[in-house]
DNA sequence: GAGTGGTCTAGACCACTGT
DNA sequence: CAGTGGTCTAGACCACTCC
């Protein structure tokens, strides 16, 4: 008849428009493979391919041993940078109390202070050309590189994966920023920076996306082959310079980055 | 040795790691799948699907009865949303002559205003439950859907495919707006809505990603399974209504959208 | 027509999960 | 242990491109 999708292509549409019906609703078993090749659907191969197109595509999970299941829909998590950056850059003027309790992560999730783990690992390297270009320095200049992520304590699922960086000279004047055992810091990187007297002035915010990697699509739970946000965040000093930059990779499927632009009044 | 990463997983790991560091350049025919067959390393299948994951993730080009080719890298499409808006606003108010030779697809992409061909197709069609809340209207008012899609002369191959949408009763005011035929319009939508007296204070923009449809693969000339970037884009007027909605698919590889987020400051 | 990548089959083995 | 999905092979045929 149509030789022209591949078979593995029909059946992996037939059941996606299944799912999207809700004759197969989140959580319900598919059909294990062996049981549509007995049915004379095609053979292990070829329904497998299908099958594997509708994990990478997001819409099912499969597991060793157990079977493929309708997948879960995790729930967006909105992102509002312009009030979320002016609302932490607050927070770092906040009493201790109020520092200690409340952080940008709890703010997306919503979870409790205490619910929350935060890992951290610190590193001082050379900068790199790239490196030196964004912040205005020289190539070789010592940095200090933080990778941050979060999860919740069950779970071993990152809600992102961030990499800082700081010039090491400026963060090296208060030492406590040099202790990744002080991690989570209350108050965030504006209250760390206005220990060694920075404000910021505008985060410029730079936007992409890929497919994950295999490593990234495990750190943040989701199937490998679906689609990462990259945000690489830079933070301007009010002095002008370029004093914080973080590459933060989001999990595209349960991301919505929101930001508003003002335009100029036309002259009337 | 290591049971643990499939076999065409390492072929094409091994591969990748030959185009990053150079060993195939752009454009360089990758060995053929017998031949490596021939060589020992694995069945025509196994060969076959590590070639099919290099292609879902953008580094090489198969094509039938050709060969399979290391992929050249098309540049970065840059999107300065704060400056662009801006510079589209701006445009609406100069004079017919330069409104006529300048577009935002001009922008972008460096070309002169006879090597762009414009797409546009309108449809009326009433309003979804979805689109109601957005536009603050009541389900089933007739709404303008304009669907644009960019390209160079000789390609097929689009820039982006824009969905816009705009109340049918407004638009209507100006009955020239409702023609297809008199895209592009010289000045964009800021030209057209002030044609019917609406100025735009700011926009709001939703920023998401997935992998592409095959459809929008084909349209956008990207591999299927390579990620896309979506906008959801929403005008304001200055008297606070939301006129104009679009949603745009951008290929992820070849676009970054950057945004500049102003900070309060600190009461000294 | 020769050679390419794409699909499909049948059968085998492996890794993992449940009971 | 039986049953699941994941991988791999060998061989076949198809669709396409180039000469």
């Amino acid at each position: 008849m149509s030789p022209k999708t591949p078979k593995w292509r029909e059946i992996a549409d037939n059941i996606a428009a299944k799912i999207a019906s809700g004759v197969y609703q989140p959580g319900d078993p598919l059909p294990h493979i062996r049981t549509l090749v007995a049915e004379g659907y095609g053979s292990k191969a070829t329904i497998n391919t299908a099958y594997s197109a509708l994990e990478t595509e997001g819409l099912v999970t499969t597991s060793r041993g157990h079977g493929t299941t309708v997948r879960r829909r995790p729930p967006q998590n909105i992102r509002r940078h312009q009030e979320r950056y002016n609302w932490e850059k607050k927070l770092a003027r906040s009493p201790i109390g109020e520092r200690s309790n409340n952080g940008v992560v709890e703010r997306d999730t919503g979870l409790d202070h205490d619910q929350v783990e935060c890992h951290a690992v610190f590193n001082t390297e050379p900068a790199t050309a790239e490196m030196a270009t964004r912040f205005g320095i020289e190539v070789g200049t010592l940095m200090l590189h933080r990778s941050y992520w979060h999860s919740t304590p069950g779970e071993s699922v990152a809600l992102s994966l961030i990499d800082s960086y700081v010039v090491h000279a400026v963060a090296a004047q208060n030492p406590e920023l040099l202790d990744s055992a002080r991690e989570p810091w209350p108050g965030g990187t504006h209250h760390q920076l206005s220990t060694i007297g920075i404000e910021i002035d505008r985060i410029n915010d730079a936007v992409r996306a890929r497919t994950a990697s295999a490593a990234e699509a495990k750190k943040l739970g989701i199937p490998p082959g679906t689609a990462v946000l990259l945000l690489d965040k830079t933070s301007i000093s009010t002095s002008g310079d370029v004093v914080e930059y973080s590459h933060v990779v989001l999990p595209a499927e349960r991301t919505e980055l929101q930001y508003t632009v003002p335009l100029e009044r036309w002259a009337t």
